[in-house]
DNA sequence: TAAACAATTAAGCAACTGTTTATATGATAA
DNA sequence: TTATCATATAAACAGTTGCTTAATTGTTTA
């Protein structure tokens, strides 16, 4: 019925548990560490409106990073940066062609995630 | 063809704009500022892993505060301020019911937004 | 009342994030 | 090769975030 919940032995901060049935019963029910890990760095990557702006562009048209840069005004490296963040969240892929590099939504499914948040923040 | 994105006018730094027709088109097909910046938070709120798990947790119960703290072994002001995050983001609502606030989440909205993420990061 | 307790808020701090400026890489053309 | 251009990376910095400890707010009960 009382937990500690301190990191060292030496100190004692408790805390009262209320509903033990409950926090048992929900324990077993969450999703694992390593998924949600993945899901908060799914969020991370579209938790910026410069990225979620990128994503949207990229709804409408593949582009290469001096456009994306104009569209947004503003410089190639923080959009370079951006699109780094993206492209390891594996949200967009990219093709080179020449000195140019065309970036494009990975699949339908970062559509889903951006207009599920659309229709949220709409309410 | 050319496009100036200094800030100052004394500066000069240039930068190309390769497809300008792109990039007027997407222009205009572009989510307006103020919603691209809803979702942002809405994306922020749930970019932290002990809050997904306060959102895994409430998608399966409602549960007081002490009871979230202890379920995933964290100080109850630290739960608290994550609560606070997700409540004026309108992902959660609560109740007070004597000393203790039961959190509830907001709508089915937030589960399909928590479970797109999911599926993404389940790939 | 006063004591107890659940929850919130505040202050302080380490760690992280987004931007800028400068430099490096990679590809094409002269 | 050398020059040019599109992109990427690095370093530095201001601003933000998440946690801890401490103090405060509400509510109930003795």
């Amino acid at each position: 019925m009382l937990k500690n919940v301190s990191k060292e032995n030496d100190e004692l901060c408790v805390y009262h548990v209320i509903h033990e049935d409950i926090v048992a019963q929900v324990k077993h029910g969450l999703t694992d560490d390593y998924h949600i890990q993945k899901v908060a760095e799914l969020f991370r990557a579209l938790n910026d409106p410069t990225r979620l702006k990128i994503i949207n562009a990229l709804l409408l048209a593949e582009m290469c990073v001096c456009d994306i840069a104009s569209l947004l005004n503003m410089t190639q490296p923080a959009v370079s940066h951006h699109l780094k963040v993206l492209r390891q969240t594996n949200l967009v892929t990219y093709r080179r062609k020449g000195k140019i590099v065309y970036y494009a939504l990975s699949d339908e499914h970062v559509r889903n995630v951006f207009y599920q948040g659309l229709l949220h923040a709409s309410e």
